[in-house]
DNA sequence: AATCGTACCAACCGCCTACCT
DNA sequence: TAGGTAGGCGGTTGGTACGAT
């Protein structure tokens, strides 16, 4: 019954790490290369499960993760895409370089989320009445949003509809059009910022297939960038208090999320087809 | 000084998708 | 096409640190 353990848990070690074993792990994989995770353990020597050293890695003994304190900016950044991605912490901590997933989860379930639900029960009050009652649950740190919960799925394009994406454009000089045809993703104050790559549209849906753009969530990239430049604070309903996000409601932003969701906003990171 | 409660975070677990045969 | 495996993801748990009483 159910599924097999991922290996035998007989003779494992459990628990923290101990120094040694960091030290195996590393020496091995700076050796060998990460990879092929279930036979590593028996070939580095160690008695752990083979998630279990994967998850050591590429939580702790990377070379590449940045300890310490998360920075306003990121802090900034993981609101905003936790209010665009709802719980995808693998696709915000994309981009936030050096910080995991796993980091950015506990720091949104320890601190963020208080403070977005005290901010929520603080305006609630006062602005409930004018809120459009279209809210998804987001989980843990469950609030109210208009992400598009799904399945985490692969996809390669997303449709966004044309007459607002021109209206984006007039309002930001920086837009998708010029975006699409960087190759680097850009850092700003150290943040990653996602890359748009250009796009053919064989093939798309005639309907919308008239502003689509592909994206490959396999290095890291996909086309929310106008997004993310933007105030996109206004994409969901509630701002999330103090001075992070500040922008007042729009109709024109909840128009937009109203667009995303008639049109069937197709993203691997916000949301599959509508149906 | 001892106890209790809370916060934090590393690690685990189960499920899912992608990939390979 | 189907089945099996590997890797990845998000939710949850458990140990530890720390402050309050």
């Amino acid at each position: 019954m159910g599924r097999s353990p991922c290996c035998s848990k007989e003779g494992l070690n459990r628990g923290a790490w101990t120094v040694l074993e960091d030290k195996i792990l590393t020496d091995y994989i700076k050796q060998h290369g990460e990879g092929r995770w279930r036979n590593l353990p028996k070939r580095a020597g160690l008695k752990r499960c083979g998630k279990s050293c994967r998850l050591r890695w590429l939580n702790y003994l990377r070379p590449d993760i940045k300890r310490g304190n998360i920075s306003v900016d990121e802090e900034e950044l993981i609101i905003k895409l936790h209010k665009l991605l709802g719980n995808r912490w693998s696709l915000i901590a994309g981009r936030l370089p050096g910080r995991t997933d796993n980091e950015i989860k506990n720091y949104w379930n320890t601190n963020l989320s208080k403070r977005v639900n005290d901010h929520r029960q603080n305006t609630a009050a006062g602005a409930s009445k004018n809120l459009k009652s279209k809210q998804v649950s987001t989980g843990n740190g469950s609030f109210s949003t208009n992400v598009v919960r799904t399945r985490a799925t692969r996809c390669s394009q997303v449709f966004i509809n044309p007459d607002l994406s021109d209206m984006n454009r007039e309002a930001k000089p920086s837009t998708l059009s010029e975006n699409r045809t960087s190759s680097e993703p850009k850092q700003i104050n150290g943040l990653l910022l996602p890359v748009v790559s250009e796009s053919d549209n064989e093939g798309a849906d005639p309907v919308s297939s008239d502003f689509t753009l592909d994206f490959d969530m396999g290095e890291g990239e996909f086309c929310l960038l106008d997004l993310l430049n933007s105030d996109f604070c206004d994409v969901g309903e509630l701002d999330y208090g103090n001075a992070l996000c500040s922008s007042p409601l729009s109709d024109q932003t909840l128009d937009f999320s109203d667009e995303m969701l008639k049109c069937g906003f197709e993203s691997p990171v916000v949301g599959s087809i509508i149906s």
